[in-house]
DNA sequence: ATGAGTGCAAAGTGTTTGCAACTAT
DNA sequence: ATAGTTGCAAACACTTTGCACTCAT
């Protein structure tokens, strides 16, 4: 909305690079597209999907190579991910790349993934901290449960198999 | 602590019983093994866990079998599932079963799966049901983020790989 | 120049499926 | 009796690994 110029990163994919020089890593073509598509999708993607975008911008990088590119910018802290159901994970940038951050929330009945404000977990975050010197990380934090309407069917209903 | 003659349901395996019945399905050897392994348990466990304790219980019963289960018990509500990390999901009893729940909080750091107190997610979890709806159910959350040790560690050294 | 990062193929792991036999209802 | 469950083997999806080569530093 505004030109950044006195944000510190307007854009997580330039911070990130900075932070994998700073480590001592390599950037490389594949690194920064898997960044440059996170950074653009700001929503969980798999493997796969990242593979597809990554072949779209950079053809030629290799499947293997962007789990282990997502693997590396994982212990580099730049890349988080999440396990929802039983299939492939998700990855998205680490929270502290992306301004607002949200919480994600999915729905057990028909697994629809929804959003919450990022605020939601400041209470439980300010309790773990405190009891347990525990830092919490929203964006790595998915919540399960009921929508209103799968919770409607699973009360009253024999639960038609849904899923 | 208690004699629990006055709980509505002593035994989390007894009541599970009594819903599969209710939801028509069978009960068998397996899912009454499977469903009295996590009820002992009271902790997460892998598929393999569960195959092996059962295995001890009632031999015989085949790997599959095991997945099969689950499955069932997963769309009856009796049994959630979590993926914490990259390998095996953990199984454990649906929170209606069990009293007291709890949290499960996991360190990005370590890996260690430590716990926070049941209500720990009372405040989000008014704030979900007010504002859309959403009933969240505490067993199947998983938070993830930094415990002390690890927070310290990646705050000020260049992270000697850990995990 | 030199070793971290990559491509390729091949092997892993955890989980699911098809079908005949079995068993809880 | 009979449909839901199981055992077995085989397939499955997703991810990891070994090795030679390449490219970022």
């Amino acid at each position: 909305m505004d030109d950044g110029a006195q944000h510190p990163t307007p854009d997580p994919v330039v911070e990130a690079v900075r932070q994998i020089r700073a480590h001592g890593e390599r950037v490389t073509v594949a690194r920064t597209a898997v960044l440059r598509v996170l950074a653009d999708a700001e929503e969980h993607l798999s493997a796969d999907a990242i593979f597809a975008a990554v072949s779209r911008a950079a053809p030629g990088v290799h499947r293997t190579t962007i789990y282990r590119a997502l693997d590396a910018l994982e212990r580099l802290d730049l890349v988080a991910f999440t396990r929802l159901r039983h299939d492939a994970a998700t990855y998205h940038l680490a929270g502290h790349l992306v301004g607002g951050t949200h919480v994600h929330v999915r729905c057990r009945g028909c697994g629809t993934v929804s959003h919450a404000p990022g605020d939601l977990l400041d209470g439980a975050a300010g309790r773990l901290a405190a009891e347990q010197g525990f830092t919490l990380e929203p964006t790595g934090v998915a919540l399960t449960g009921w929508c209103a309407d799968c919770r409607a069917l699973t009360s009253r209903t024999t639960r038609t198999t849904r899923v």
